[in-house]
DNA sequence: AATTAAATTAAACGCATGTTTAAATCATGC
DNA sequence: GCATGATTTAAACATGCGTTTAATTTAATT
């Protein structure tokens, strides 16, 4: 068959883009079926649901971020003299992967993972747990090696508050570099915002 | 006239109660009215609209707040060798003040700022700015006297990225405290959270 | 006690949402 | 080329929302 876009295709590329841009809830199926020129009623019959959609476009970006995140955190496991930042700065290549999908993905993916968080809490953290739960124990398991100093409940609460800030500079990352442009004059990109973010997570994380 | 509880009032105690447990938008009138015991319409009679009940909600806890913070931050203002999570500490007794609203009041004002900045983001900073925006800026000047070492962006970003912890771990903090409990076995409460949480922002604030 | 204003009430309005239905269209295998 | 199953379509459905209305009750004022 030829390179076609398929109806579900339509659905997932508008939905995605959609979701990042407004969130889960605050995006109608109306919108979404508008902007990928179909039906309204094709989203049921090929998702079931808008939950079971919402799962489907988070699941994309996930079979792809997670299989680079591995890799990288197997060839981080090799360094001798692992520092925190540095297992940190591991992340930006498989986020850049995100491409593949989507010219913006790892914008969009990042937007999505915030409104995941602070929208359907419960239902991503047991999915990822559940498909990805080995990776992301791996990535404790370095995170408690480049940090001997803190104990186990230390480490899962600053974990837990890495991922607030990433999220968080995500949901609010468009209204922030808006302002953050006006203030300094400069253009300002997704970018710019993770390098700004991964010393602050590194230095909250290793604190003692 | 003697100390009983007026329809706006219960409207208020219930709003604040429910808005905190499960954000502005999740909760509806409905819910509000027939947990105060009061009128449906009781609402846009007192209050005029939704929009202006969660403000009159916030607002009540900001009117406390604000005002004991910046006490603190005048007397921190005087100390000759102040250090960043000194200076964080201080957020503690003003939070703690709020239990003249509500038992529970640090655990809502906290969970109201949380929702408030991930749902209704515009708004919030708008009106805090414009009420307390001297408060603010007065913190933002001892950081800077707290690090020095850091430009004017690194110290944008950053603050940013502490108020998104922050945030964060107040949004997803019930659900976490409730992993939290499970996984280590002990009562875990909302002070806790900050008492883990301070370190972590002072460290991500800090670093180099 | 009568009058006037404030507050409460039940009901309905208008609108948007996710979902379902049943008919029409398309594609595919025999 | 026709029959069968998959897909698309327009319409309606059921529900929940914030808000408004108009009538009633309560409270305060004269």
């Amino acid at each position: 068959m030829a390179a076609r876009i398929t109806t579900q295709q339509k659905i997932l590329n508008a939905a995605e883009a959609l979701f990042a841009r407004d969130g889960f809830e605050q995006t109608s199926l109306r919108q979404i079926t508008h902007e990928a020129g179909v039906n309204l009623a094709s989203v049921n019959y090929h998702f079931g649901s808008k939950k079971a959609l919402i799962q489907a476009v988070i699941a994309r970006y996930l079979s792809v971020f997670m299989p680079a995140l591995e890799e990288q955190l197997k060839e981080a496991e090799a360094e001798k003299d692992l520092k925190t930042q540095v297992l940190f700065e591991r992340f930006k290549l498989p986020l850049a992967k995100l491409t593949q999908i989507n010219k913006r993905g790892p914008d969009t993916f990042l937007r999505l993972l915030g409104f995941a968080y602070s929208e359907i809490q419960g239902h991503l953290r047991k999915y990822t747990q559940q498909e990805y739960g080995n990776v992301l124990q791996h990535l404790l398991q370095l995170l408690k090696r480049t940090n001997p100093h803190l104990d186990e409940q230390q480490m899962f609460w600053r974990l837990h508050f890495v991922l607030g800030s990433v999220v968080f500079a995500q949901v609010s990352g468009q209204a922030l570099i808006e302002i953050a442009q006006a203030e300094f004059n400069q253009q300002i990109g997704a970018q710019d915002v993770i390098d700004q973010l991964i010393p602050f997570v590194s230095g909250g994380l290793e604190n003692s």
